[in-house]
DNA sequence: CACCCTTTGAAGAGC
DNA sequence: GCTCTTCAAAGGGTG
């Protein structure tokens, strides 16, 4: 079990967090992790799943599992990235894929390079990898098998063509930092860009003006609104020329946080372990796996969330959060209201307010 | 079909 | 500066 006084000079913002989980009864979860796992997932199981889903469960997952594990060692990044002197990290792991919001360029492990650990071993074995899979790995959540197109047709090659998006980036060689982007290399998707939402690939509305697709730019209709974009793109009915014709605006994303990067990651396989597919629950397990998580691990994920708003604001720069305010339906108030206390706050939220003061920052000396 | 649920964290608004 | 709200992902569930 870490301690939490361990972690040396570089505080990585995650201390509250992690000296109020203390006090969530979490520790013993950290302490046999195995136990952890099954039992969360089977607390979870036996409310909200039936049980011959729970009697096939680790069995099944197991074997889910080693399929999982297989497809990840190729994400490797070789190139360096050099982003504004980030603090070298005791886990090179962090930055060894390519992380899936910036999937071609991002974060290339400077560490990586003597990489003396193959791509599939954990450095950071105390919770999460029971799988041999890196952590990041499935921030490329969709496998060999999704249907992305390593280089497809529709991208445009000539990336400097910058139109549509409504942000405006000041052309910025830290973006070289950011991206460490070859010359041509956008063509050349990797196939760890199977995340990477097609609508991304469609030209103006969603590429960046520097020609780099970004996640966080998604047509502006909604949850899974880039399988319909494509389908609108593509297969075009009638009704869809109209509407082609009114230029819609990306919506540019807000970035991960660590959370969402951790969740992202880990979603797959606990849907492989508990064969839950329910969100809710998913994320109630993966909210108890992130408390269980050592600093380190966490601070991986703190460290890739602050990259991911540093870069964000960079291609950005215009962009507030505000801008999707009510882009989404407006929460009832009215229903908080009547619950009171803290809003859509859960309980864990407010216990954490409770216990501890709020979360630290990333670490900013790297900024 | 739109929203809810559920999680944590970041950011903005309001006081 | 503190508190509250909203959004970010995700996909089954619900009305």
């Amino acid at each position: 079990m870490p301690q939490l006084s361990s972690g040396g000079g570089d505080d990585l913002g995650a201390n509250d967090e992690m000296i109020a989980f203390k006090d969530e009864g979490e520790q013993e979860e950290k302490i046999q992790e195995n136990a952890f796992t099954e039992r969360d997932l089977a607390d979870l199981k036996s409310s909200l799943v039936n049980e011959s889903e729970i009697n096939q469960g680790p069995g099944a997952a197991a074997a889910r599992r080693g399929q999982q594990a297989e497809p990840r060692g190729h994400y490797v990044e070789k190139h360096r990235e050099h982003l504004n002197g980030v603090p070298k990290q005791q886990d090179g792991g962090m930055y060894k894929t390519s992380y899936p919001g910036y999937p071609l360029f991002m974060l290339p492990d400077p560490y990586l390079q003597s990489s003396s650990m193959p791509p599939s071993s954990n450095k950071v074995s105390v919770v999460q990898q029971p799988h041999g899979m890196h952590p990041l790995s499935s921030l490329l959540p969709y496998g060999p098998n999704d249907h992305f197109s390593p280089s497809p047709p529709h991208l445009p090659t000539d990336m400097s063509q910058k139109t549509g998006t409504r942000v405006h980036r000041p052309q910025s060689q830290d973006l070289s930092g950011f991206y460490s982007l070859p010359p041509g290399s956008v063509g050349q998707i990797s196939p760890s860009m199977g995340w990477f939402p097609h609508s991304l690939m469609l030209g103006p509305s969603g590429m960046h003006p520097t020609g780099i697709p970004h996640p966080a730019i998604v047509p502006p209709t909604g949850k899974q609104e880039h399988d319909h974009y494509d389908r609108g793109m593509y297969a075009k009915p009638h009704g869809e020329a109209k509407r082609e014709k009114e230029p819609k605006k990306p919506v540019i994303k807000k970035p991960l946080n660590a959370f969402m990067l951790y969740m992202k990651e880990m979603r797959a396989k606990v849907i492989a372990e508990c064969t839950l597919k329910e969100s809710a629950a998913i994320n109630q397990i993966l909210g108890r796996r992130w408390h269980a998580l050592t600093r380190d691990e966490q601070a991986k994920y703190y460290e890739l969330a602050r990259k991911e708003r540093q870069l964000h604001m960079q291609l950005y720069p215009s962009w507030s959060a505000r801008d999707n305010y009510g882009k989404k339906k407006r929460r009832k108030r009215e229903k908080q209201q009547d619950s009171n206390t803290g809003g859509r706050r859960s309980a864990s939220a407010t216990f954490r307010e409770e216990a501890a003061p709020p979360a630290l920052p990333p670490p900013m000396e790297a900024l």
